[in-house]
DNA sequence: GGACCACGTCGAAGCGCTTCGATTTCCTCG
DNA sequence: CGAGGAAATCGAAGCGCTTCGACGTGGTCC
């Protein structure tokens, strides 16, 4: 391994001189920084990252921590990741994955340590076991997601109450007077998951402002879970003529689902969903849909954590960021049915014979 | 923040012997032990992890390259990037994760400044850009992925073509004379991707050997895109009664045009997939499939890199591991209709009216 | 023309840890 | 009962880098 001593010997100039060419942080002149470049060239140096750590205190590593669990959103989660670490490398630094199974033992461990100078949080739950570590600013971190009481902390997130505003607003105005959510798995309420709630809260409470029926099923995404949940909401509320989606899976089955007992999208019913651009183009019936973001919150969140890092009064150094959710229409919802449709109207393939 | 020297002090011994009870690398009597692991708890102590990848040359990091396209398998991948994190802890190590954007020179670089001791590489294509950098052994390094020619290199990865030739022996055995095999997305055969071409291998000779048809065709996972593929296949090969599927996403498209089109699975056509369980369990109907085990491929690859990090001359040190495929037949292949199926059966929902 | 000030460079002191003798103490054995 | 050895601990020398004060050198100012 080729030693900052010896590129220095190459050059014929100090250890210090070679520093300071590499770090810029005092004035070099033109040539002897040439020299320098050039040996280093020469010998293919590279810094060693851990003596760099040990004598500056800062690792340029920061931590990302991704959930563990499957059940839900897994392309907008890798999406999320792969933009943080392309980010952060444009800043040079590195990112260091956790999963979200070690918890919060696992931020002291890594920031406690000095192998990461930060961290960004997934999947944040509102009310995650792992924020008392970061209340204050005991470690900086940034959240992608809102937890219940954001005091203190640095966030990103999507305005899910918005965006559920905006699906009741975009099928009200269309007329609709019954809409049904589809949401994610039942799991993803038990654990409180923000996004869920958040959406939840802005579609009734935008619901309940326009006087819109709404009837709220979580669901997971297997084809049989949704076919239970679409019957059982058929059979609660007739008049549904309107569905929001949020769960990437459900999409596919339920379309399938309304296809195969007549209902045709958007004649007989109108579905919106909340999920990235590429599912809802890329749907049997393309979707008009609320976008989840998932690359600029993973380039915000960064962004805001070197934001303070750089200048700890800044703006983005603390507080709540929420990005306006934008909805696309597509070609899945339309105006309610003159007459709401109730039962099936075409045939069905003959079932499976023995 | 808390260093060695101060435990030291605070438990009255040497800074030596601190360091030693922790990696216990020399005998410490009972008695001074706890009492320099009481300090410890007391004090909060944590190694910093710069000093010590400096003093003993080893950071405890691998590095983990993932890719950053998002055209195929991305659960698979998000399985692996967890198993590898999780297995890596477990025996004491952390990932630094790389994005496969940045390619040979992101390995060099954190090989290189000693930030990570050694290297996973995920989605490897058949001549990858980053094997000359890994040859022999440079950096220690574990493909999830098998390339031409893997000489020198040390792999895991399912056996794909004799997963190909599992499909293809299974539906054989059913009856089947004509299948057809919707690949994954053009660009990861453009690419030359391992397993795509691997398992079409696999299917190829097995088909060759038995006397089937085949016909291969690659797909995106868009709706359209299926569509497009499968009128195509039906025409060019109106025999076909079975297909085999290598692309999650291109699944329920590809079911609910069965269905659409009055091909009733199985009775009227069979499909296999080549998919996560997961996938095949929770699809409209579900799929007789050869199971990728994304987590079994992570914690092998992570394993056979430890084995190699401790014995540079153990048995999983070098050379390929192939995992054997398992087919699990559900309800979706069955014996081939007494005549074939040629045209459509079945009313369609009506087009959408403007 | 001597005092002063950049500018460019060097030397040395750490950063916090590991590790290798060296040292001390206490047994054990002939 | 003294030599030899094992067990437990210490001290010091780095690991490779950053950074701070110091040191020439040449130009500028009155």
């Amino acid at each position: 391994m080729v030693t900052l001593a010896e590129v220095a010997r190459h050059a014929g100039v100090s250890a210090s001189t070679v520093s300071y060419v590499l770090s810029g942080k005092r004035p070099i002149s033109g040539p002897t920084r040439e020299r320098v470049r050039a040996s280093i060239e020469r010998l293919g140096y590279q810094p060693h990252a851990g003596a760099r750590a040990l004598a500056s205190s800062r690792s340029r590593i920061i931590a990302l921590m991704v959930p563990l669990r499957t059940d839900m959103y897994v392309p907008v989660m890798l999406e999320i990741a792969v933009a943080v670490a392309t980010t952060a490398r444009a800043h040079g630094y590195d990112v260091l994955l956790l999963t979200g199974e070690e918890g919060p033992p696992a931020l002291r461990r890594v920031t406690g340590s000095g192998l990461a100078e930060a961290v960004i949080l997934m999947d944040v739950q509102l009310d995650d076991g792992r924020l008392p570590v970061l209340r204050g600013s005991a470690p900086p971190a940034v959240l992608v997601g809102l937890p219940a009481d954001p005091a203190g902390l640095n966030c990103v997130d999507l305005d899910f109450a918005a965006a559920g505003a905006l699906c009741v607003d975009h099928l009200a105005g269309l007329g609709h007077r019954e809409i049904a959510v589809v949401g994610g798995s039942p799991g993803v309420y038990a654990r409180h998951t923000g996004f869920a709630e958040r959406t939840l809260c802005g579609l009734r409470e935008r619901a309940g402002h326009l006087g819109v029926g709404l009837l709220h099923r979580p669901c997971d995404g297997s084809h049989d879970a949704v076919a239970g949940v679409l019957a059982r909401i058929l059979d609660e509320r007739p008049g549904v003529s309107a569905f929001v989606v949020q769960n990437e899976t459900a999409v596919e089955p339920l379309l399938a689902l309304l296809r195969r007992t007549g209902r045709a999208v958007p004649e007989d019913v109108s579905v919106v969903a909340v999920c990235p651009e590429a599912v809802a183009a890329q749907a049997s019936v393309p979707l008009t849909s609320v976008a989840i973001p998932a690359q600029e919150l993973g380039r915000r969140a960064v962004e805001r954590l070197f934001a303070r890092l750089t200048d700890p009064g800044g703006p983005d150094a603390t507080g709540v960021e929420l990005l306006a959710p934008v909805l696309t229409v597509r070609e899945s919802s339309g105006p309610p049915p003159a007459r709401p449709v109730t039962g099936r109207r075409a045939g069905t393939p003959s079932p499976p014979g023995a």
